[in-house]
DNA sequence: GTCGGAGTTACTAAT
DNA sequence: ATTAGTCCACTCCGAC
């Protein structure tokens, strides 16, 4: 059915849609060689167990995106990783693979959907989330209450499948929106108001990052394993490519107030600024002996960040300190195994670290020299992500997942842990946290299942 | 010291 | 209900 006359948001969106097609046809072109090579699809319907509008796969053969880099830094010729993978688990001939195509560039949104049921609605309520001018709420005396906070079994979701490495909430009011991010390099939303789940694949490894900004919530930022940042751009449909690293991209993050420029964790030990209004990197360290595992922005000296390394250290850098290009760390903290994170407080008064070495530390006073050690068993073995303890609204507590699936609640303050949330719609263990800066107490978990669990306050 | 292999772990899908 | 498959993390340990 032809709507009789067309909006100017149907009509761009209809512009959107042609000039996509065209761009994917460019790209076929270029994807001739690599053509040859047949890959294997991964699964990755997501079933929304709970959500309502269950909805059916998509039909059409969707298009898969390799990873480029695994084949070009072990210089392989792309014919022979599918060989090798046919002669490891040989299949039968009936199962037909579809042709894969190498993304050169930006991706459309069309072609990353995997999600069967139309996402036009979502990409305009995108848009008009573009600017949110509430604040966010914590340090403003709306203090959290512990025993309040329960899981309503309507408040679960299955996003994506298999393991989910990043999760975010929209920062604004306007909406109740999670983002979150798999090993696959699929993204799901979640719109928990109107419990819709929108599922993309923008990338082909593990996100590992993403970042909405709260001044531009149509502009979405994506990292992957694979070295591809990518800017998800609700107004013109595609997921751009932004830039392109030989390197794994470990972790994605952006200081406050800041517009233009992206910071990523590139291989082993690099911190990278990027400037996407220059279109370039504009300045790189070398900070770790080992990936860095999270990079975060003291929200009172945006100057100010904290690493956290596999190399057992996390580190604090005064970025305006950067002659030539070395930094000297303003300090660091020693751990006995892998640092998974290391987060600034709400206020950015502490910092706080988790380790493999079964520990979580805690560091306040003016240099951050006040240390405090809780243990907390850390080991989420291969198949989960790690634990990450995530401060809430304001500096009193953490929240860290256990392995009784369960969410511990640390006191900063009493240094030790408080509480622990359980349910018994929990059903699997909640690996990767992030809170909802405009609602206290609406916190989410999400597993190595693809569900995420949100509990509210009250 | 560096490289590679083994062992660890939880969850899903298939039987 | 039980089991095979997962397999981009990390650590330990042995060989060189």
């Amino acid at each position: 059915m032809k709507p009789q006359k067309l909006t100017d948001y149907e009509l761009q969106r209809l512009q959107n849609i042609r000039r996509n097609d065209e761009m994917m046809a460019a790209l076929k072109l270029h994807s001739k060689a690599t053509q040859l090579s047949n890959f294997k699809r991964q699964r990755v319907e997501a079933k929304s167990t709970r959500v309502k509008s269950e909805k059916k796969p998509k039909t059409e053969t969707p298009i898969v995106i390799r990873v480029r880099r695994s084949l070009r830094t072990r210089g392989i010729p792309p014919d022979c990783e599918g060989l090798d993978r046919d002669s490891v688990a040989p299949t039968t001939p009936s199962k037909e693979k579809p042709l894969s195509v190498v993304s050169l560039g930006p991706l459309s949104m069309a072609t990353a959907r995997e999600s069967a049921h139309s996402d036009s609605s979502f990409i305009e309520s995108l848009m008009g989330m573009a600017q949110d001018v509430s604040v966010p709420k914590g340090n403003a005396g709306d203090s959290l209450e512990l025993e309040s906070l329960s899981l309503d079994s309507d408040n679960i979701a299955r996003v994506v499948s298999g393991r989910i490495t990043n999760v975010r909430f929209f920062p604004t009011s306007s909406v109740k929106m999670i983002a979150a991010g798999n090993k696959f390099g699929n993204i799901g939303f979640w719109n928990m108001g109107e419990n819709e789940v929108h599922l993309y694949r923008p990338h082909n490894a593990p996100i590992s990052g993403i970042l909405i900004q709260p001044h531009c919530i149509s502009k979405i930022y994506t990292s992957c394993y694979d070295g591809v940042l990518r800017l998800m751009d609700a107004e013109k449909e595609i997921f751009d490519l932004v830039f392109e690293s030989d390197e794994t991209i470990y972790a994605l993050s952006q200081p406050p107030n800041e517009t233009n420029c992206v910071y990523l964790a590139e291989g082993s030990g690099g911190l990278t600024m990027w400037d996407n209004r220059a279109g370039k990197r504009s300045s790189h360290w070398d900070l770790h002996d080992w990936r860095i595992n999270t990079i975060d922005f003291n929200c009172q000296n945006p100057h100010i960040v904290a690493t956290s390394s596999s190399d057992a250290t996390a580190c604090t850098w005064d970025l305006r300190c950067t002659n030539r290009n070395d930094l000297k760390a303003l300090r660091t903290f020693t751990h006995k195994r892998s640092v998974q994170s290391a987060y600034f407080s709400p206020s950015g008064g502490s910092l706080a670290t988790t380790s493999l070495d079964n520990t979580i530390g805690i560091y306040s006073g003016v240099n951050l020299e006040d240390t405090a050690v809780i243990s907390h068993f850390n080991q989420t073995g291969r198949w989960l992500s790690t634990f990450r303890a995530k401060w809430g609204w304001d500096d009193k507590y953490l929240f860290i997942g256990n392995m009784n699936r369960g969410v511990d609640v640390v006191s900063a303050v009493q240094r030790k842990i408080v509480m622990t949330l359980e349910s018994p719609h929990m059903s699997a263990i909640p690996c990767r946290f992030d809170i909802n800066s405009y609602e206290v107490g609406m916190l989410v978990g999400a597993t190595s299942g693809g569900q995420l669990y949100v509990w509210t306050s009250r």
